[in-house]
DNA sequence: CTAGGAACTTCAAGTACTTGAAGTCAAAAG
DNA sequence: CTTTTGACTTCAAGTACTTGAAGTTCCTAG
């Protein structure tokens, strides 16, 4: 830590940016006590983010996306302002949401597969081609089964 | 269409586990209009869902998931409704889904990468190894700027 | 230095579900 | 046929944001 270490600070745009949350949310959570209350601008109201609010956030938006309740996130980032001795627990949730991601990266694909093939279709019925719409009709119900089967397991 | 085609039918929570959304939804999406009212059992009150009923549901919940309004899908639908005169109509809306879910996918995939550094980096803090955990988060610092730069365009 | 517009602020109201309570109905077990 | 278990029903209230209005503050250009 060195004075060539001049402690980055962000908007909350970019704060935004960077976790994924919308800035609405970020306002949200300081105001509910999720998170700790965010320092200001000297001669402003405007909030600054420094490196550690940001993996705090990181952190919170990882609990938010696995679906986890604020109540349940203010008592778990409360335990978490302990220290570092929670790295094992902390690969274990990371780990927890690496798995989720995956999960919705697989239903982003059926769905996004799901969607080009509803525009094939609408554009068969434009045309006319009964035969290939009915076609791709049936394969968007075979996807459907696909997108059941991703969902649960 | 012959007498064989003895018309599926599905209790709620069939309903609920094709299409992938919890019943209460079902239930609100019915009760607020964005879905036609479902029939009901002859001798009880309940709802009994037919191909129909799940191929309109199914194409609610892909618009949900893309993050469609509710009065913008009660909209959608409508015109579905309409048969093939607002095929364009139709596929100028699902190309707008497309385009939204590629952004998406784009965004998951660095949230993906940012996890994966976050775990390394933690089991870096964990081994000891502060020379790689140093590292790591500078990586994770850049892989920000990129999450930074997907946001906008 | 001073406009003007973008970005920030708070606060209140709206949206999209979700959950809980209290009751009805259905299918298997006895 | 009756009982029990569990899924279904409505309705009201709760949750987690989200949006809009009205007002600062920052920044870039003139």
């Amino acid at each position: 830590m060195s004075a060539r270490t001049a402690q980055q600070s962000y908007t909350i745009k970019e704060a935004a940016a960077l976790t994924g949350l919308p800035a609405s949310t970020l306002r949200y959570y300081e105001t509910i006590g999720v998170i700790a209350p965010i320092s200001r601008g000297a001669s402003s109201k405007h909030r600054v983010y420094d490196e550690s609010d940001l993996d705090q956030l990181m952190w919170v938006a990882c609990l938010a996306a696995t679906g986890m309740s604020v109540s349940d996130m203010r008592q778990y980032v409360a335990n978490g302002q302990l220290g570092p001795s929670a790295a094992t627990e902390q690969v274990e949730l990371l780990a927890q949401q690496e798995r989720r991601l995956a999960l919705e990266a697989k239903q982003l694909a059926v769905r996004q597969r799901y969607v080009r093939l509803k525009i094939d279709y609408w554009q068969a019925v434009d045309a006319g081609d009964t035969d290939r719409a009915e076609l791709l009709s049936k394969e968007a119900r075979e996807l459907a089964d696909e997108l059941k089967r991703v969902k649960k397991p």
